[in-house]
DNA sequence: TGACTTTAGTCACAGAATGTGACTAATTCG
DNA sequence: CGAATTAGTCACATTCTGTGACTAAAGTCA
């Protein structure tokens, strides 16, 4: 984002990253002072033989000191839209951030996806393929997990989930679902939040398993 | 494809149009004369302001006569994969195309995917994508309908199923859950094929209607 | 014609998974 | 101490799924 003048390519690569706070989703976003729109998704032109991930990585590291260790293609946006650089082209990258270790550097702020400022509307369309990519990919890749620090409790998961999907859920459902997934393991550790039962922190367990599918799901709503 | 010189742009636009035969994925490949693979995905660079989703949709239709009535972005590919055009960056859209009224012209032809011929390593990428996209979105969308004629007998879409899926279903179980979906109407058409009984025609109904979600799927298997 | 084969379509039942309310446990607050 | 609050578990009714067996309607072949 600081080469505007060395950029030579006619692309550019754009981070989205999310991160979940209390009740919302929240984008990070650049504050701009010369720009038309005053806020940006951080983006940078690719510099000499960079592939497009480490490209977004790389913004991803001047925004928040550290790059996500997972980023994902969204897809190319283009369609006349305006974008801050004079790019034809700009590939975004989704990023999820645990809000609790993420500390954005100066001249960024955490914005919550659901009431965005004035962003150019390229990438605009960026924050919604994210946030449909996230929502669509959510029994198909541990997103919950990427935005939750190292260890959580399960009610820190639980909330979690609810927020993603926008509805509240059945304590023992949950946990039975989880448990049956072995995706989680205890720690030794308690977390005490001031009232109530201290709560046991649990890990994520990336563990391969075979995958237990039944039958067809036909759970989809479009045409 | 046929604009090399008049090319402008420094991107392509890529079509991966699939379709299932018999027992198979196939994707349609032009065969070249000149360029250094002997076959590639049908592309073109887009013509001064055509839309990615035009341009997709064109290089469909020059390659099947038609355009599918559905075209979805897979991604941008680059990362120093030979393309035959120049481009620095390729996009990839994904057609779905029944294969009873798919007609390749002339220097087109369907070849599976499972057992792909030389073509630039970039455009591999993008078939592996599409595969990728495919399965991953079987359960969110109507990828086996878009891959049928307009009317089937439920026999054919259970084939397409399993041919999707990679695996055997219960005839039962399958039609009990199409059956909950409400995704499918009776035409009062039959088809006789040969053998056995006759079989009724449906048609793909895509009717709005609430999710019915229950709980969380905890279905992913990656890290 | 009539027995046999083939494919379509349905049923019923056992077992598994899910929704839900009620319960116990461990802590803080007053 | 008892009330409030949050964590964690249980049990049971309901629903969903896997599965084999059944009936139906055609062709094949003697």
């Amino acid at each position: 984002m600081r080469d505007r003048s060395a950029r030579t390519s006619c692309f550019s690569i754009d981070a989205v990253l999310v991160t979940a706070t209390r009740n919302e989703l929240a984008v990070l976003l650049a504050r701009n002072s010369s720009e038309r729109e005053r806020w940006s998704l951080p983006w940078r032109s690719p510099q000499g033989g960079e592939t497009f991930e480490i490209a977004a990585s790389r913004s991803a590291q001047e925004a928040l000191g550290e790059a996500p260790n997972w980023m994902e293609q969204i897809g190319a946006f283009a369609d006349g839209k305006r974008h801050p650089s004079e790019a034809d082209v700009s590939v975004a990258y989704l990023g999820l951030v645990p809000h609790e270790t993420a500390s954005p550097r100066a001249g960024y702020t955490w914005l919550q996806v659901a009431d965005l400022p004035a962003i150019s509307p390229r990438q605009r369309a960026m924050v919604e393929g994210a946030v449909k990519t996230i929502q669509s990919s959510l029994d198909q890749a541990p997103i919950a997990f990427r935005l939750l620090p190292n260890t959580f409790t399960l009610s820190d998961l639980q909330q979690m989930y609810e927020l993603l999907l926008g509805k509240r859920l059945h304590k023992a459902s949950f946990r039975r679902a989880l448990q049956g997934a072995w995706l989680v393991e205890p720690t030794d550790e308690w977390r005490s939040e001031g009232r109530g039962r201290p709560a046991q922190l649990f890990r994520y367990l990336p563990k391969k398993r075979r995958r237990p599918h039944r039958g067809v799901r036909f759970d989809f709503l479009y045409p």
